[in-house]
DNA sequence: GTCTATACGGCGATAGAC
DNA sequence: GTCTATCGCCGTATAGAC
């Protein structure tokens, strides 16, 4: 059905990626063969090295496009600021809807860093670039937020980029596993590093003196 | 070369497990070829087939002892315990020795979740099993550490595995990056989630306010 | 320019004889 | 336990159809 004398190639191109995007993110880069994605994709094998060269010529692109995909993500869920702890809230929401509704993005991101960076340098650079890009926009996000630069703020992005792995692995292991709590425990834990920042004195009021009555004891 | 009456399969499995755990660990499941395990191994190829039945067995018995050795360090790292702060560093400085010094236990566990537990449920049931028992262990640490059950401690069990994964992800992109920074991290937040569960007021101490003398700013 | 049909060399896992 | 054989799928090249 030729809609014009321009290309459907960008059409094919798009199922493509997305079927291999799919792939990749449940059975890994190796796991996944060119036929299955010529299946799943219902397009002839060869048509997608004549579009990307060779399996790893689509693995760049798939990984370009769930890379922009995230970043793009986090950006959004960031950006709505009015009051910092909404920014936060609306930060953290965006976050969990990428979990719960398209968590093959960081499953991918993550099980190709794992399996390919060791062996393709080509890709490690990119992967490590995507991680960064994503801490600089959470980065962005806090400072946006606040109006200042919290001072070690990468930590923060660090901790809430673990957080999130560690959701979205928790959430491969068990998918009925409730990611409310996750994210409640990962605004406190945002609101203590960011707090203990600008008021560094703050951190050292914790401390782990057992209070005269306990909440819950073993006797 | 026959050395006695006895089986030397133990040590010829011992060094196929050996060679398995590392190249599953460095190019996942789908990407080692028993071709390659035999000959890291130095050993026949079908002698794998011969010991283990399968790939998939084989990557069972790999499974098993990673996640023996894993589940260990955890708890020798938490058992000598004298005061509860003390305690904790041992904790983290036993996970951080895992990380920096067998980073591929670590590393070969989330690969396979990633990889094989969406496929195979026998592999994920394990899979869980072992983050669970993990986090158990953790938790256990804890409760002997402080003498109480903490309400919640699972959290913090979750927050650590996260900040531990994230932790081996990160140096898989940057094998340089200091450990230092990540593992003082996880201390101020492992003492601030034990601490704000001991004493709920203290959760609520924290909030994003900028202090009157801010650290930094843009201007 | 965009895609399909067919073919091929190689390596994958596995079985059975020794 | 090893050796040899089998067979299917893997990634890829080429030749042409639309």
């Amino acid at each position: 059905m030729p809609r014009g004398p321009y290309q459907k190639s960008d059409l094919t191109r798009e199922r493509i990626l997305e079927a291999a995007a799919e792939l990749f993110a449940q059975r890994g880069y190796a796991g996944t063969g060119v036929d299955r994605l010529a299946e799943r994709s219902g397009i002839a094998k060869t048509a997608i090295y004549y579009h990307f060269g060779n399996k790893e010529g689509l693995l760049a692109a798939v990984l370009d496009r769930a890379a922009s995909a995230w970043i793009e993500n986090i950006r959004r869920a960031a950006e709505r600021a009015s009051c910092p702890e909404d920014a936060l809230d609306q930060a953290l929401a965006g976050m969990r809807a990428m979990v719960d509704e398209r968590p093959w993005i960081l499953k991918l991101l993550l099980l190709l860093t794992l399996e390919v960076a060791d062996e393709k340098p080509e890709i490690r650079k990119a992967m490590a670039e995507i991680f960064f890009r994503a801490r600089q926009t959470i980065v962005g996000g806090i400072r946006d937020a606040l109006g200042i630069d919290v001072p070690g703020a990468d930590a923060v992005g660090n901790v809430m980029l673990g957080l999130l792995q560690g959701a979205v692995v928790g959430r491969e292991l068990d998918p009925e596993m409730s990611l409310q709590a996750i994210f409640e425990e990962m605004r406190n834990i945002v609101v203590f590093m960011v707090a203990s920042r600008l008021d560094p004195s703050l951190g050292a009021s914790a401390s782990l003196v057992i209070p005269q009555t306990p909440v819950a004891s073993e006797s």
